[in-house]
RNA sequence: GGGCAAUUAGCUCAGUUGGUUCAGAGCACCUCGUUUACACCGAGGGGGUCGGGGGUUCGAAUCCCUCAUUGCCCACCA
């Protein structure tokens, strides 16, 4: 009736349908401490990748185990609307069927927005439940959702009024792909072999010339000055004159600034303040005007005279061939340099000057660097990112939050007239409407006058406030929910986000409802392939996490992934690894096959060496209970896995059961059977956060439960104190055990084959595990001998000597070979302890407890040495 | 250019304040095995001068210096 292979396709829909049926997952405020986490919102678009997998797997574990363990564990799942991202998507889904966005009106775009959002939408919630993400459904929610628009409004305004976010003209990152401005942390720089042109500009009224490097000829159309170093003694007769823009032929001032670097490229510099953050400061220092040549596609426009319309990367090439022409190319150098691009659609970036809103950052900044660096209030798993954390925060600049986009939060600001400043900020277009009345003394001014700001905010400007917002904490910061599981536990993402997500959430925490919004941030590692290659849908190597949990189930796949996993390490993902996880599943599987298939009887008596292994097992079960606790503090996630495989392969299977086996066809007796189950309970308990699906399975079908009873909603096992001698005494067993068989497969002899074993007792050795010895090594007998046995094959552990005599003669050369070198090896171990020991200084120095060892392993080597030594004379 | 991290067995990694069980684990590998849970298995086994060099110390994988290699983050030299 129990399967012989585990069958993870039909348990694992079976069960996740169980725990949601009925509410395991869902979590309301109670009595009981909470634990939350929230969970990394995906791209409300995106599919589930192997970074998300792992990711969520991470998560799962720590609910899970915070559930069994007591507390009210509340998982909240969601999307992020991803604004620039997803706007991509729709733009190109629309250009495929021949549709502009430019053609749309900005209702007709968010209708085909939300309708791609509601096809494509939660795809990816749906592919966690496979993974057996155990989050609370029913809190579901969107960026992009009423609830927490208006939150964003209200910060917005909120911010507003404390004079933290303003409007200015300023220089930005433009995309010219997305056609929008990016934050600094939306550019990525990437090394791209260029030119360096030298240039020769003409000086007014003067036969001579001054050459500029440059590595973007095109901008010279927009140039209103040279720069030359006011200390260069090269150019210091050039100082008050003009030269003329090859090409476009106007006049420009040569002005002198200290920023020119002596050294680099020709000693002196084209201003072009419109399209360099540099030229920009020199530019406004000097007074300089500000010829922008670019539209907003990156194509020339009417400054760019018979270039007007062409790409700027075209221009380059025919620029650089007319200076040629014109002779004012003197020459061309190959550069290597590093380029902006966008994060996202990898445009080169365009620095434009454009009108934005800005979050000021320098006040936001210090609570949430003092949180991390000082109080140690949140914690960073590894901890070497608080260096990063810090660098950043230390010189952070203002955030431009606006961007030229439809789909996100369109900014709350509105305009009454059409000048710059004629706007008001308000959480909806009536109370705009009352504060612009206010400002303008105009009460005739009407909804119909106000314009609201067509930009949105950057996505992040919502996802900063996720574990706020989501319940409810900004706009009623004193409900129950938002008291109850605020401020968050857990945080588990990628570095990569630390300076878009984590470091901005910390600063809404302290900001709004001036809490840390989390405890414990672990950061994942990246998820690479075998050949460190990240993995991405342009290389192909990045397999797909539906069919891998298809083919080695969700538990194996889980298993994989975080047995290598340690915080903050990338993951070199190989499949062998999720073949390891399935292959666990099987044995666990198999062990519960055994043990389910034993008869009880409750008139036989127990034998000893079940006693033993019982009180043994229960033993070492405690150690590990204390070991996977001790890594969960320390977020040592995969170490804990590997010690529960050990423990369940390796103790449980390999050692424990075979120690309480009944002979075959021979029943078990009650009393150990039943501790069998009660070990076989625990275990999966433990085992539970990490493979949940196999764990509820076997847990189900050890016994008829009731509908009340999971194993999700289980009790964890209690730490209690434990005997290690006991475990000691085990181990010194298991050597023999492992002697024993050395010796048979050194002879050939059949475990069948029972076999008679003499042990001279030097060491005083417990005696307990006689019986398990006896049992496992398939011995008569194990008789105490005061003398070595003759004719006998032997071992030793520690300076104990166990004797197995042979039907035929035992080959003395052999073993006398075996020993001496044995003896070689004890006597070299010992010279060594022995030279420490007669160094005065060491035995002067050296703790008290490190000395007594030293003297402990010279009395076990000489004690050894003896035994040897007698056996060889024996022999 | 600055900063951070890493370098330990074929591979992926542990090794917490320098000293017991400090040279470990898992996988891979080798040998043997159709014993009545499991070959997705069992039993046994081999394998590393802890990146190089120097120093501190009675004692260094562990602390210091230096070099090398790799990865990541930050930085507007045209």
């Amino acid at each position: 009736m129990i399967p012989n292979k585990y069958n993870h396709e039909q348990v694992e829909d079976k069960w996740y349908a169980y725990w949601t049926e009925h509410g395991y997952f869902h979590s309301t405020p109670n009595e009981k401490e909470p634990y939350t986490i929230v969970i990394p919102p995906p791209n409300v678009t995106g599919v589930l990748h192997m970074g998300h997998m792992l990711n969520n797997t991470i998560q799962d574990v720590l609910i899970r185990r915070a559930r069994l363990r007591g507390y009210n564990a509340c998982w909240v799942p969601g999307t992020d609307h991803a604004s620039i991202a997803t706007e991509a998507k729709v733009v190109a889904k629309l250009k495929s069927e021949g549709i502009q966005k430019d053609d749309l009106t900005r209702e007709e775009f968010l209708k085909h927005a939300w309708d791609w959002t509601d096809t494509h939408g939660g795809i990816i919630l749906e592919q966690l439940k496979k993974l057996g993400a155990s989050c609370d459904w029913e809190r579901t929610a969107f960026t992009m959702d009423p609830s927490l628009s208006e939150a964003v409004n209200k910060v917005f305004v909120d911010l507003y009024s404390k004079g933290l976010i303003y409007r200015g003209y300023r220089m930005v990152n433009w995309d010219p792909e997305a056609k929008t401005t990016l934050s600094d942390e939306e550019v990525t720089f990437e090394e791209k072999q260029g030119n360096l042109y030298y240039i020769k500009y003409a000086i007014e009224g003067a036969d001579e010339f001054l050459t500029v490097a440059t590595t973007r000829p095109e901008t010279l159309l927009g140039d209103t000055a040279i720069c030359i170093h006011p200390n260069d003694p090269r150019f210091a007769h050039l100082k008050g004159k003009k030269a003329i823009v090859p090409i476009a032929n106007r006049s420009i001032p040569i002005i002198e600034d200290s920023y020119v670097d002596l050294e680099f490229g020709t000693g002196c510099l084209k201003i072009t303040p419109a399209h360099d953050p540099n030229d920009k400061v020199i530019g406004e220092k000097h007074n300089l005007e500000v010829i922008d040549i670019l539209n907003d596609d990156a194509s020339l426009n009417s400054s760019g005279l018979h270039y007007e319309g062409k790409d700027r990367f075209v221009v380059r090439k025919e620029i650089a061939k007319e200076l040629e022409t014109l002779g004012a190319l003197t020459k061309t150098v190959s550069h290597l340099h590093k380029v902006g691009v966008s994060e996202r659609t990898k445009a080169v970036i365009e620095p434009k000057i454009s009108v934005q809103w800005f979050l000021k950052m320098e006040e936001i900044v210090k609570p949430a660097l003092k949180a991390v660096l000082e109080d140690e209030d949140i914690k960073f798993y590894p901890k070497h990112y608080n260096n990063t954390y810090r660098h950043w925060l230390e010189n952070i600049r203002d955030w431009n939050i606006s961007r030229q986009l439809w789909w996100g939060h369109q900014i709350p600001a509105y305009f009454y007239g059409e000048g710059l400043e004629d706007y008001v900020v308000a959480e909806s277009k009536e109370e705009a409407l009352v504060k612009a009345k206010e400002i303008t003394k105009n009460n005739a001014l009407g909804l119909a006058d106000l314009t609201q700001d067509p930009d949105a905010l950057d996505t992040w400007f919502s996802s900063w406030l996720w574990p706020i917002s989501l319940f409810d904490g900004i706009k009623n910061p004193d409900n129950e929910e938002f008291q109850y599981y605020y401020p968050t536990n857990d945080l588990v993402t990628g570095p990569d986000i630390l300076f878009f997500w984590v470091a901005r959430m910390i600063f809404a925490g302290f900001e709004f409802p001036g809490e840390k919004p989390f405890s414990n941030v672990y950061f994942t590692g990246l998820v690479r392939d075998g050949q460190r290659r990240k993995m991405s849908k342009s290389l192909g190597n990045s397999p797909d996490p539906i069919e891998l949990m298809q083919k080695y189930g969700a538990d194996g796949v889980r298993t994989g992934l975080l047995l290598s996993a340690a915080a903050g390490n990338d993951l070199l993902f190989d499949e062998e690894l999720c073949a390891q996880g399935r292959n666990f599943s099987s044995k666990i599987w198999n062990a519960f096959r055994l043990v389910k298939g034993w008869e009880v009887s409750k008139t036989i008596e127990q034998p000893k060496a079940s006693l033993k292994a019982v009180n043994w097992y229960q033993a070492k079960f405690q150690k590990v209970v204390a070991e996977v606790e001790q890594s969960f503090e320390n977020y040592r996630i995969s170490e804990a896995l590997m010690t529960l495989y050990k423990l369940i392969w390796d103790d449980f299977s390999s050692w424990f059961l075979e120690m309480v086996k009944p002979a075959y066809q021979q029943p078990i007796d009650s009393v150990t059977y039943r501790a069998v189950i009660a070990a076989l309970e625990e275990n999966l308990k433990l085992l539970h956060p990490f493979m949940p699906f196999l764990t509820e399975e076997i847990w189900q079908l050890i016994e008829t439960r009731t509908t009340s009873e999971a194993l999700v909603i289980a009790e964890y096992p209690k730490q209690i104190p434990f005997d290690s001698q006991l475990l000691k005494d085990f181990d010194f067993a298991a050597e023999v055990i492992s002697g024993i068989r050395k010796a048979r497969k050194e002879k050939n002899i059949a475990f069948k084959d029972a076999i008679e074993l003499f042990v001279w007792n030097h060491e005083q050795s417990a005696t307990d595990f006689d019986d398990v010895i006896q049992k496992l090594g398939n011995t008569t007998s194990i008789t105490q001998v005061k003398e070595s046995v003759e004719g006998a094959l032997s071992f030793r552990v520690k300076s104990n000597e166990y004797f197995i005599p042979l039907l035929e003669a035992i080959d003395v050369e052999e073993e006398t070979a075996k020993i001496q070198e044995e003896l070689t090896y004890t006597e070299g171990f010992i010279k060594s302890v022995q030279k420490k020991l007669s160094n005065e200084r060491f035995v002067n120095n050296a703790p008290e407890q490190v000395i007594a060892n030293e003297r402990k392993k010279e009395a076990d080597a000489l004690a050894k040495i003896a035994t040897l030594k007698a056996s060889l004379d024996a022999l």
